[in-house]
RNA sequence: UGCGGGGUGGAGCAGUGGUAGCUCGUUGGGCUCAUAACCCAAAGGUCGGAGGUUCGAAUCCUCCCUCCGCUACCA
């Protein structure tokens, strides 16, 4: 492999229009820092940057809903979440933000560039436009009726009630959501990425000069790759964003997933005046840390862009992480279905390094992952506290109680300390070796088996019984004991930094190099230790089920807050009205459909017949538990084959807020076949 | 109905051709320095099923069963 001078360490630029949670946290950040912290340790010079991303439509659409300009918008989540970043300890040499007065050049510069050696193509198309507000409309600004289900709140690029995705010309009855006027097809001008015309060069760089890449990353770019690329627009018509640097270009802006990556160049542009060494030199290793939604920008579009600007570096890897569920459910912002960042710390205050840890233990790295409260729990009792905290607490305590915390000499030693010895410096490499190749999950665990080493060490050896009989031996069972401690501040300290700093303060040393660790007298004979507290501490039940609580509240508050009501429906006459025939009916039998999940045939008693209805019912009713039940029908529905089955009307329901359907039964039993009106 | 992802000891997972492994749980034992924590041992799997390729398959191929997500079926 080819050897680098330094590494430039990217993370994925949060989006600045919600707070952070540990998806995120699992998925990026926490990789990136312990990365990062490991070459820092071993002297590499690395820097590693991030920063918000703050333009794009979504969080125009925030700060019209909220009545503010999309800066403040911006502003408040660039503070929560800078400060959410700081405090877990998540250390960036820079967290910038894109609207930046030097992100505006860096991007405009970028784009002159590529404009300039008309990399570009420029194409009109037809985009919808708001006539009244004076301004194009993004598909989201525009609302209309579902062609599919007939919901009358569907947007233009998806219908929230049935889920199919639209673009705007499907919509009946369109309307812009800014002025409520109908929006007029009007033609504009943009400009593209040619993708397609760097494809060859993409297939060679990717699918044969980094088959190392992870096979999630590798295979997601092979497909895409296989599918064909298209051109892909670099602007849009906004207010908001960097305005499209070129003549004839007001009100455009850059497309937000063009200046997004370009931040990193203007994150490290605001570090350092060096900042060409890490974006221009080819000794620098660039890796680009992100989620799985964005691998198609980071190994397809970004790199086309600088390769097409010509003096950047392209990314060595892209270890992206798939995604975190909670709970079972997938993470929502919009849901409130998620544990804030800064949330997490006010219930559980100085445990920054227990997520950390839990988070990185059951990382998504090979694909999508739960997280559970009750895992958690278990990560943090059963491994923090039982292998870990313990093991330095038996250690501290028996040097203290022993020899009032000076560490003692280590005599001789016999063949099983020398392979205990030994072993610190497997584990080491170990662990370099899963965190370079990204491997975090397995570095972890196998940066806790020098914990566990410990505790085997202390039972095999049993210090406290041989005191008794043979204190010199037990000095040298001591300093060994206190060596694999002192070891594991500098294992352990990517992965937990501030746990480890306590324990520095305990051990009474200061940081240490990674090339340190696997050394066996790195605390000298006669080197006063403190007395220790409690390294982790367990969590109870109660706290676990609050938590829990939390969410099963968020989710009821979530379904009361989603009735939507139905406006009423336009007037109908009372001949229309009584065209349709309702009246009551008892279902005689009933039996799903085969292979559907929805349906039941049912055999119901009109009073006049006795036919078959098909309904889509099975979910909330078990057949055998409404046979006899008194319902109500539309009697004159015109026929339908559903499934090959035909059904004759309709068994009417009551859909509650959640979807559920109810029967709709009289009150008392009346004799089937009533009319209902 | 189509597409995608799974099915490995009680639970959660690792393992892409060469004697089936980890964490937790269970049971028994040890220890009592330690936050009832630690250490050792044992039980427990025909790797969803059937065929095939191979000297050899959890691992490759074919078919089937089953679970999950999206999709379809709800008039």
């Amino acid at each position: 492999m080819k050897k680098f001078k330094r590494y430039l360490v990217t993370s994925a630029l949060p989006y600045a229009n919600g707070p952070l949670h540990i998806g995120h946290l699992a998925g990026v950040y926490v990789p990136s820092d312990i990365y990062t912290r490991y070459l820092r340790m071993k002297g590499e010079d690395v820097i590693s940057v991030c920063g918000s991303d703050e333009h794009g439509v979504p969080i125009t659409l925030k700060a019209r809903k909220e009545g503010v300009s999309p800066q403040e918008i911006v502003d408040r989540y660039h503070e929560i979440n800078k400060k959410a970043f700081s405090d877990f300890g998540i250390a960036f040499d820079i967290y910038s933000r894109t609207s930046n007065k030097i992100h505006y050049e860096t991007a405009s510069e970028f784009f002159l560039n590529l404009y300039e050696k008309g990399e570009f193509t420029e194409k009109n198309s037809e985009q919808y436009y708001d006539e009244e507000a004076g301004c194009f409309l993004a598909d989201r600004y525009i609302m209309g009726t579902c062609p599919h289900c007939g919901n009358e709140n569907a947007y233009g690029d998806q219908c929230e009630k049935c889920g199919t995705s639209l673009s705007p010309s499907d919509l009946i009855n369109p309307h812009s959501t800014i002025s409520g006027s109908k929006p007029v097809l009007r033609e504009t001008l943009h400009w593209y990425l040619p993708l397609d015309k760097y494809e060859p060069w993409l297939r060679k760089w990717i699918l044969e000069e980094h088959r190392e890449w992870k096979t999630n990353v590798y295979g997601q770019c092979k497909s895409w790759l296989d599918q064909g690329l298209q051109p892909r627009a670099v602007s849009r018509d906004l207010d908001w964003g960097v305005p499209v640097p070129v003549k004839n270009a007001k009100g455009k802006v850059l497309y937000v997933w063009f200046d997004a990556p370009i931040g990193y160049i203007s994150a490290t542009k605001e570090l350092t005046p060096n900042w060409e060494k890490y974006w221009k030199d080819k000794d620098t290793r660039m890796i680009h840390f992100i989620g799985k939604d964005n691998i198609v920008f980071h190994c397809i579009i970004f790199p086309s862009m600088l390769n097409a600007e010509g003096t950047y570096i392209l990314p060595d890897n892209v270890p992206a992480n798939e995604f975190l569920n909670l709970e079972g459910e997938k993470i929502s912002t919009s849901r409130n279905w998620a544990v804030w960042l800064h949330e997490y710390l006010e219930d559980f205050p100085g445990k920054q390094d227990v997520l950390r840890y839990s988070l990185c233990a059951s990382a998504p790295e090979t694909k999508d992952n739960d997280f559970t409260w009750k895992e958690f729990q278990a990560r943090n009792n059963n491994e923090l506290v039982a292998i870990l905290g313990n093991f330095v607490n038996r250690t501290l305590v028996l040097t203290n109680n022993y020899y009032e915390g000076k560490v003692p000499s280590r005599g001789v030693t016999d063949k099983y300390d020398e392979s205990v010895l030994k072993e610190i410096g497997k584990i080491r490499v170990n662990v370099e070796t899963s965190i370079e190749s990204f491997r975090f999950r397995e570095a972890l665990k196998e940066a806790m088996n020098l914990a566990r080493l410990g505790n085997k060490y202390l039972a095999d050896t049993e210090p406290w019984k041989v005191v008794k009989t043979d204190p010199e031996r037990v000095k040298t069972i001591m300093n060994i004991a206190l060596q694999i401690t002192a070891n594991l501040t500098i294992i352990l300290e990517p992965f937990l930094p501030f746990s480890m700093e306590k324990l520095r303060g305990w051990l009474n040393t200061g940081k240490k190099q990674w090339s340190d660790a696997g050394q066996t007298d790195i605390l000298l004979t006669g080197h006063m230790v403190n007395k220790p507290e409690l390294l982790f501490d367990k969590i109870e039940d109660e706290a676990i089920d609050r938590q829990v609580a939390k969410l099963m509240a968020s989710k009821k508050a979530n379904e009361a807050a989603s009735v939507i009501t139905v406006p009423s429906k336009d007037p109908v006459s009372f001949d229309d009205f009584s065209k349709i025939d309702i009246r009551t009916a008892t279902i005689l039998e009933a039996e799903k459909v085969p292979r559907t999940t929805k349906l039941l045939k049912l055999k119901i008693d009109t009073g006049i017949d006795v036919r078959t209805i098909v309904s889509g019912i099975a979910e909330y009713y078990e057949p055998q538990a409404i046979i006899g039940k008194q319902i109500s029908i539309v009697a004159n529905l015109e026929p339908r084959k559903i499934k090959g089955i035909e059904s004759k009307g309709m068994i009417l329901m009551a859909e509650d807020k959640d979807g559920k359907l109810v029967l709709v039964s009289p009150s008392d039993k009346v004799s089937n076949g009533s009319m209902i009106k």
